[in-house]
DNA sequence: GATGAATGAGTCTTCATTCAT
DNA sequence: AATGAATGAAGACTCATTCAT
């Protein structure tokens, strides 16, 4: 039989990769069974193991390209110029994570408890995480160097300290959201500027 | 035996609560099995099943506990007079939960991720959490009023948005502690404080 | 501490026997626990192993102890002179079971099928009924002698044949009724004497 | 492996039921563990559980399977014209039970006891049986009525008290068969032609 | 390349019985 | 004598993975 073509082969594994997000979602991480994905991609058992050694791999995957997808909806608020304040910024971030979120059967915000839950005892997953939240935080650190330059933090502060707080205040929106479900990114972004005081 | 007192009663099921916890703690609550709970308490499975009725009732009363532990942790924090600015409040309360997790063998940060990936899927463990958290944030909001009597708030700010902000930062030094491990309570306070711009 | 006296011990015992009838009717033999049993006879798990060695036990005992109930019940109609004709002992044979059936809380037609089937791989109770029917079953041969003497069955007839027909009758009942429960005994009783044909 | 035939399924169905049907005649229902049963098959347990849902249905297929086994060896004695005297009749009847019974492995009268015992709290048994039973019943009553009309029976009889007669026959039959064991059909259909008296 | 039937170790849970108090 | 907490050996069932066709 004929090779599949590279471009078939992504397809499929895209094809997966999206089943198994939805069913992660919708029944966390070790809920979900194989035989679930499997009947979600409407391919056989075979198909699924021949695109991914096994359940792990798929679990690691997805989280993987949830991250990348983030990675690249944020991005574009972090790079724009001129650098907004921070609370616009953090306000920004958020957002991109909620229209993220609201994409067709994908809660990202859901699927990133599971991942941070799951990344507590998996160290590729826990690696994975780490390579894309520590360049990310040093993005904010970037940025935060940049408003204490221009004079928008308070004096004496240090930058690390300032991605920091930013980085909590996102993932805490996450948590929030998810856990809560009545909180809005213009909400928080508008609690971070109240607390810049008199 | 004879009826067994009330006391040791609650001494054995805190013995197996205690046992759940570490097992939850180092594998995840999915991949701990009964079998782990039962040898780390070392009882025996219809002891254990004696206290608590399946795997369900043990993962809701390890989160539940673990809860009302931070809760009493972190009311002192909350109820001190005159109230503390802001950013000080935040690391007391973060310092609170840090300091809880140093207890022997309980991290609570990982078990709060494990409980908030749960509770996507398991409802009464996310009800569990909202009659945690909701009353939490009624209580930083009633503080955020107080911050804006005393003109600690930049004017025009409301209450509510303080409230969620502040619960952001805390929730997320969580996850960026139980994620990336290098974050301590005192730089999310100074980086909150920093954001109090001129 | 005293012993306790004989009159008491026999009571417990019916105690414990009646509970477990109750229990067996209600939710068969296997399906029913010894923890029903014990909490049924309101007693604790020791009082009722002292009083019967195990759950074994307590099948044999219930199941013997109704026989005997029968066997009561059953001797007056098989006693009765002048022998009533084949149809009607027959009849007031299966009467008196259905009577016995009528106790508050035992139907001893499902203890009977539970027996039956239990016999099938218990041999102590297998050889119980044995001591059970066999002599029932030569009663009635002796009855059917008298028939036969006075002219009451067709000529050339064998008492054996016949004693095991009205049995299978009788056992037959027992059955009808507790999988169908749409049969009287009177019915059978009319059946069998409408097979005297001309 | 491939898809496997529908013939291939239903062989692999039929030898789990005959497995089931070994096991469960040996050691009746519930003392039956899967386990003893996949062993008996000779597959894995995911096989066993893949042709059938669990205990419960492989049971209720057991006893449907055997009902319908005997309609089909007792049809032809219910269908013979000109129909035989009651006696033979019922005699037909019995031996075509016994003969089923003595097919490799399955003593359908062990089978019987064990289903009409288990009915007595599992309802789509129940349900089950009174489907077999009950039109067999009619058929038995139909027979009766052309009794009446060739004069066989005595005069003013009633059909439906006949055939519960007969069945009770039967059925008391296996019952005796099963417990005692020293029975034969034609004892029996001597027994009720015996009854049929001067 | 693809299929999906089969595997079997592992899970949660129950329950007859014992024995320290 | 009586209690009832504790035991631990099963039991039913699941599911990630493989491999014959």
């Amino acid at each position: 039989m004929p090779k599949i073509s590279d471009e078939r082969r992504a397809a499929r594994r895209l094809q997966i990769l999206e089943a198994a997000w939805r069913c992660f979602q919708r029944q966390g991480l070790h809920a979900t069974t194989m035989d679930d994905i499997i009947r979600e991609a409407g391919l056989s058992a075979g198909a699924v193991y021949s695109y991914f050694p096994g359940k792990e791999a798929l679990i690691l995957a997805a989280v993987t390209d949830s991250l990348g997808g983030i990675r690249d909806l944020v991005a574009p608020a972090l790079a724009t110029r001129p650098l907004p304040a921070p609370d616009v910024l953090a306000g920004r971030i958020m957002q991109a994570v909620a229209d993220f979120s609201t994409r067709e059967g994908y809660d990202l915000r859901r699927i990133a408890l599971l991942g941070w839950s799951e990344a507590q005892r998996n160290e590729p997953l826990r690696q994975t995480m780490r390579d894309f939240y520590l360049p990310f935080r040093d993005a904010l650190e970037a940025a935060a160097a940049q408003w204490q330059a221009s004079g928008q933090l308070r004096p004496g502060s240090a930058a690390p300290d300032v991605a920091r707080a930013i980085l909590a205040a996102v993932l805490g929106y996450v948590v929030q959201s998810a856990v809560l479900g009545d909180v809005e990114p213009e909400e928080i972004a508008r609690g971070i500027r109240a607390l810049g005081a008199a």
